[in-house]
RNA sequence: GCCGGGGUAGGGUAGGCGGUCAUCCUACGGGACUGUGGAUCCUGUGACUCGGGUUCAAAUCUCGGCCCCGGCCCCA
């Protein structure tokens, strides 16, 4: 074989491109219920969208390259960048929310692994201009919506609003760097880890034992919406955190609303990135490997990083691939039906225009059908026909043809009947359909 | 970038202490077979991931690359 698939890359066949169809319009349709309008955005942008909203150091893992212009470009690692500057582009003085959604490839430079690609699919969403509990509820529900939709039974919402560890940050007046080396360490989710850096020999934060004690404290908060509770009396004396907490208990009464019960409060979601002002979000499904998370979301002022006016959006991105994972995993692939129906085929050389004329009419009717274009020998049309497996196979031969009929067979019941050629449409439409 | 396991016809595989024409299934082509054997039988095409090394001799041992699978790191 001369030529492979570059590392990471993947071809789809017929089955596996029906299945992935087959969700991308469940997703769809269930987006397009919460009244999200579809985008399409550029596969390649200016590298300086991406280094703007994720910082130099991504440039060693996503493809970028200078065009014959000279200009500095890459493709997209993600889709959240493109929006907020199509927004600033073209839809900034459109009112408000705005409500987008969109579908398409993605590329990194990575190590290839289960669930983890050099170009995957990302299905997301942003809901731009609508800061309120609400906005971000509606977004949580459609989320939870589009999977279940999906058939995934086994998800897991995991909510945090970063606002409450901001204001704690505030009010202990950390600074920036000190704060996103604890994100990254809270981010990881190990237990361990967090607390030697936090309350161990040597911590991150050196001379604030009364944070750090209650930053673990509050990374161990997981739990349905009674740990609203706990976390107020551990927050109480700082007021930074309060508004936060407001919003995060509204937040919650706000789900239960939008009829959203699947979800755990989590304070150790991060979601690292400083851009992130309120709510943050991700989902697991067990049994993915390494690579479980299948979406994750949030609120954030991407727009005001960019240099427009502070707008704030909030969205999350399905890795589509992952979410096909994860059907295969609960349900097994699913069975498709043959999309073809019948399959036309000539007898003899004589009868073969024929058998296009009653192919091209069984079309126009809407009947799938497939015609032999390989002039195969009459015993091969049956073999074929079983394969191919369509329901029936109509057989063109001179002899029947003299009395202007065709042979219909019937695959399954292996039953054949000489029906006139006019009335072929309306025989095979009889018998598919009633 | 790092660690482990892999790579044999289109797909799935056997062989693996070096040594006959590299196994079998399936798919594909042809035939037995001129309108009813969707079967069966016969037959044909088709492969050792690439490159170096050891050896009289490498699919087999060895080193390196590429790719795949899983994990670490990272995860916008």
């Amino acid at each position: 074989m001369e030529f492979e698939r570059p590392r990471g890359t993947r071809d789809f066949l017929f089955e596996e491109m029906r299945q992935r169809k087959y969700a991308e319009d469940i997703l769809r349709n269930v987006f397009e219920n919460y009244g999200f309008g579809e985008v399409q955005t550029p596969l390649f942008e200016d590298l300086k969208l991406f280094t703007t909203k994720s910082g130099e150091e991504i440039v060693d893992q996503l493809y970028n390259f200078k065009d014959k212009g000279d200009r500095d470009l890459a493709l997209r690692p993600e889709i959240t960048a493109p929006i907020a500057r199509l927004y600033l582009n073209e839809l900034q003085k459109t009112s408000k929310p705005i409500k987008i959604y969109y579908y398409g490839s993605c590329f990194r430079y990575e190590r290839p692994q289960k669930g983890r690609f050099r170009q995957f699919w990302q299905f997301g969403c942003e809901l731009i201009g609508a800061k309120t509990p609400e906005g971000e509820a509606e977004i949580i529900a459609m989320c939870n919506n589009a999977i279940e939709e999906l058939g995934i039974t086994t998800a897991e919402f995991n909510i945090n609003h970063l606002g409450i560890i901001r204001g704690l940050f505030a009010h202990f007046d950390i600074d920036t760097a000190t704060q996103r080396e604890i994100m990254v360490v809270i981010d990881k989710g190990d237990k361990e880890l967090l607390k030697e850096s936090l309350v161990g020999d040597n911590p991150i934060i050196k001379d604030k034992p009364e944070l750090n004690e209650v930053l673990f404290k509050l990374m161990d908060m997981v739990g349905d919406s009674s740990i609203i509770a706990d976390i107020r009396e551990l927050v109480a004396p700082y007021e930074e955190t309060q508004e936060a907490l407001e919003e995060f208990e509204e937040l919650v009464k706000t789900l239960e609303s939008f009829q959203v019960f699947n979800y755990k409060l989590n304070l150790g979601v991060a979601r690292g990135l400083d851009y992130y002002t309120g709510i943050v979000f991700e989902v697991y499904v067990e049994g993915l490997g390494a690579q479980k998370q299948v979406c994750g979301g949030g609120t954030y002022s991407l727009v005001k990083l960019f240099g427009g006016e502070d707008v704030v959006s909030t969205g999350f991105a399905l890795g589509f691939d992952r979410l096909m994972n994860a059907i295969e995993e609960l349900n097994g692939k699913p069975e498709l039906e043959p999309i073809v129906s019948t399959y036309v085929s000539a007898i003899s050389d004589s009868t073969r225009h024929e058998a296009f004329n009653i192919a091209q009419t069984l079309r126009k009717a809407a009947i799938p059908t497939e015609v032999d274009l390989s002039r195969k020998k009459f015993k091969k049309i049956l073999a074929y026909a079983n394969k191919i497996d369509v329901k029936y196979t109509v057989l063109v031969g001179e002899r029947d043809l003299e009395d202007g009929k065709v042979t219909v067979k019937d695959m399954l019941s292996r039953e054949q009947e000489l029906v006139d050629i006019d009335n072929v449409v309306e025989y095979i439409k009889d018998k598919l359909y009633n």
